[in-house]
DNA sequence: CCCCAGTCCTGCGGGC
DNA sequence: TGCCCGCAGGACTGGG
């Protein structure tokens, strides 16, 4: 489930191949399904291969991996991809390999998805802005300031939870991450935005601001089924501050006599302390 | 415009 | 013990 915490850290893992240039592009056969590449696999190859790597950035859960053709690799791992420098996993679901010039095979990155939903597209400078633009991708939740998150985020009609997953709104949290917030926020999951007061908002910003940067400092987190790796294959620590994620019916954190629920909300699960968050 | 359900995909865990 | 089904959910699509 890789979110900001985890893209960002896949991010700060690749800074070790700035400088580096691309020999070559493999797509490894696999017994799968291959993953989608945009706009085809030759593209990939032909536009990637002997340019140099000048940059990673982020923008919401894609890394992007920026070259001096002014192309732009961008990954998007969805469910269960990682990039690494280091053996994966498995040999098996590996995706896709960027081999580098130097003199060893190990001079590679790759991309490795165990379910196969990520996608891997390389984009000029203009499909770069058109599909990673401010009018399809909302401002990054990890650095937002009060002023813009509230705006964007209260004038919604839908529920708390639903609107912190509405990337359009605002950038990077995932499932996980919106009910760590809501709970240190004290706000009920289904709470209506435009209900919400602005004293409640400003706790809701303060709560994703700091869990935000307490995650990317643990290198995000890696669930018990541990496909979320770092870019050397290490495992993030923030599974251990986890609150209310994947724990209903254990006692709240801050009150052992309440009880984690779990309800669904857009068709995904909700976390939450029905007596320490209010509507 | 909004909302919801379905889709992609594989691995795992609960239940019988 | 083994098997099957349902669930996990990020982003996108299509229908209402």
């Amino acid at each position: 489930m890789p979110e900001l915490p985890e893209v960002e850290t896949m991010r700060r893992g690749l800074f070790p191949i700035i400088g580096h240039r691309i020999k070559r592009v493999v797509f490894p056969p696999i017994p799968y399904r291959p993953i989608a590449v945009l706009p085809e696999r030759s593209q990939l190859v032909l536009r990637a291969q002997s340019r140099e790597i000048v940059a990673i950035d982020r923008i919401a859960k894609r890394v992007l991996v920026r070259l001096d053709s002014e192309d732009t690799i961008v990954i998007q791992p969805k469910m269960a991809g990682i990039v690494l420098l280091t053996d994966p996993p498995s040999d098996c679901h590996t995706r896709v390999i960027f081999y580098l010039q130097g003199p060893s095979e190990n001079d590679r990155f790759l991309y490795w998805d165990r379910r196969g939903l990520g996608t891997v597209s390389i984009l000029d400078r203009r499909e770069c802005e058109r599909l990673l633009g401010p009018d399809c991708v909302g401002p990054d939740a990890s650095e937002v300031d009060f002023g813009t998150f509230l705006s964007r985020l209260k004038a919604s009609k839908k529920e708390v939870k639903v609107a912190l997953l509405d990337q359009r709104l605002v950038s990077g949290i995932g499932n996980l991450y919106a009910a760590e917030i809501l709970y240190a926020a004290r706000v009920h999951p289904q709470a209506r935005c435009q209900e919400i007061a602005t004293v409640r908002w400003r706790k809701i910003h303060a709560a994703t601001i700091r869990i935000l940067k307490e995650a990317i400092e643990k290198e995000g987190s890696t669930l018990s089924d541990g496909t979320y790796r770092n870019a050397i294959n290490g495992e993030g620590s923030y599974q251990n501050e986890h609150q209310v994620y994947d724990r209903a019916g254990l006692p709240c954190p801050r009150s052992a006599g309440h009880r984690i629920a779990r309800i669904v909300q857009a068709q995904r699960s909700t976390f939450f302390c029905p007596q320490c968050q209010k509507s």
